[in-house]
DNA sequence: TGACGTCAAGATCCG
DNA sequence: CGGATCTTGACGTCA
């Protein structure tokens, strides 16, 4: 059983992926944009493996234009070193990928071109993975695609065009239920007949259900029976209702206990887990360490290095909460860690707190710092402090330094991180 | 015709 | 001019 996340890694430097608009296309741009984002790629792995993160779903937008016309870049060659040192990384750390088209490619369209745009697609993410060298556990996850008012003949149509899918495609497709069309019954029946494994969404289920009398483990359940040997584990996604969002929309962060909930009701053969959350990484780090059986407690005073100036500044009492908890260097008692953090960022920053985490941050740099830095700092305190300068201006002047100084500590810290 | 979802690029505004 | 903030893009379906 494996957690994982999806595409971006939150906090972690050089790890972004660029895109560039159709209109600006050129061959040499489009190969920097490559160049750049296998590196990002590489880096997003080696930070999966430093962190024991065996599941990662790779973002469509490492090779912009994959599947377009207007991508002529022979990339497999091209970049074929950098490919083949991503497959050594991931084969040796044991990493299971993916990939996911968006809700814009749809195989089951009665539009041909739509189809063959689609074809493209899949034929661009399995070209992706035979380049990282991973075999038919790594997975393409697919969505059934529109229903055109007769959904019988559009699940016929999606049938069809299986049979124009070549192998490198066929054999990693998985199909998963949808928020608008395509129900967990509509996709275990599609996936029962064509041989074709079933990835079941927690929350697409709850916007789109077609029998609330079975629960999250009944088709947990059902969907396993779709997975073969040649498929790997069975595969999940998981994800939580953001309440200030509409119905469907991801959470922020992954609630620990009502995660923990969810997951001790899975059997003893669990799933592997992909979350589906806005922080990414660091939800797939909390919940790894919250069902860990055996973790040292090193594991987190590490998480708290990281979160410690952010829950700083939202909730000084959490910060002395936390500080108090893990007092014992021998205890582990991860959920009731992370239910404080929880807390802690769910609560406002007010100006003075803001400013008190920012003087912390500040009291690495009190010694080293220039005059001149000195005064910028306090004037964007000061500024910040009358309402003329956004807390980001202080934030980012502090990231400045902490790179400056090639501070570790303050740089993997999610203080940094946007929406914290 | 616009909403849907995503997030960086591009555009514009501000001092 | 640099930095902050707002808008656009790229995709297909559906109301």
């Amino acid at each position: 059983m494996s957690i994982g996340y999806a595409c971006l890694t939150m906090g972690v430097p050089n790890t972004s992926i660029k895109r560039c608009m159709l209109k600006n296309v050129n061959e040499q741009k489009l190969e920097d944009l490559i160049e750049h984002n296998l590196k990002s790629l590489e880096n997003m792995i080696d930070y999966n493996l430093n962190n024991e993160i065996k599941l990662f779903r790779i973002s469509s937008d490492i090779i912009p234009f994959g599947s377009s016309e207007a991508n002529t870049v022979l990339w497999h060659d091209l970049f074929n070193s950098q490919f083949h040192t991503i497959a050594e990384k991931i084969k040796t750390g044991g990493i299971r990928v993916s990939m996911h088209p968006g809700q814009y490619t749809v195989l089951n369209s009665s539009d041909s071109n739509v189809v063959k745009k689609a074809i493209d697609d899949l034929q661009y993410h399995a070209d992706f993975l035979d380049s990282i060298e991973t075999d038919y556990t790594n997975k393409i996850v697919l969505h059934v695609g529109g229903v055109y008012g007769d959904k019988e003949m559009a699940i016929k149509r999606f049938a069809k065009h299986l049979g124009y899918l070549n192998d490198s495609i066929k054999k990693r497709l998985v199909i998963e239920n949808d928020d608008r069309s395509y129900s967990i019954c509509d996709v275990l029946e599609l996936g029962r007949k064509y041989n074709i494994p079933v990835v079941y969404d927690n929350l697409h289920n709850s916007v789109n259900c077609c029998d609330v009398s079975k629960d999250d483990c009944y088709w947990i359940m059902e969907c396993a029976n779709t997975w073969n040997k040649g498929d790997g584990k069975q595969k999940i996604h998981y994800s939580q209702q953001d309440e200030s969002k509409k119905v469907g929309s991801h959470s922020p962060s992954i609630m620990i206990n009502e995660f923990l909930g969810f997951y001790n009701n899975l059997g003893d053969d669990k799933p592997d887990i992909m979350l589906e959350v806005k922080d990414k990484n660091l939800s797939a780090i909390k919940c790894m360490n919250c069902i860990a059986e055996r973790k040292k407690p090193k594991a987190l005073e590490v998480e708290w290095s990281r979160y410690k100036y952010a829950v700083l500044e939202h909730s000084p009492n959490d910060y002395v909460k936390v500080r108090n908890l893990l007092k014992d260097k021998k205890a582990y008692p991860a959920i009731e860690f992370y239910n404080i953090v929880e807390n802690a960022l769910n609560v406002c920053p007010s100006k003075g707190n803001s400013i008190n985490a920012a003087l912390h941050i500040w009291g690495y740099f009190r010694e080293v710092a220039e005059e001149r830095e000195k005064k910028a700092f306090f004037k964007n305190i000061e500024a910040f402090n009358e309402g003329l300068k956004p807390l980001s201006a202080i934030k980012k002047f502090l990231w400045k330094m902490a790179e400056k100084h090639n501070n570790e500590y303050l740089l993997s810290c999610y203080y940094f991180n946007k929406g914290f």
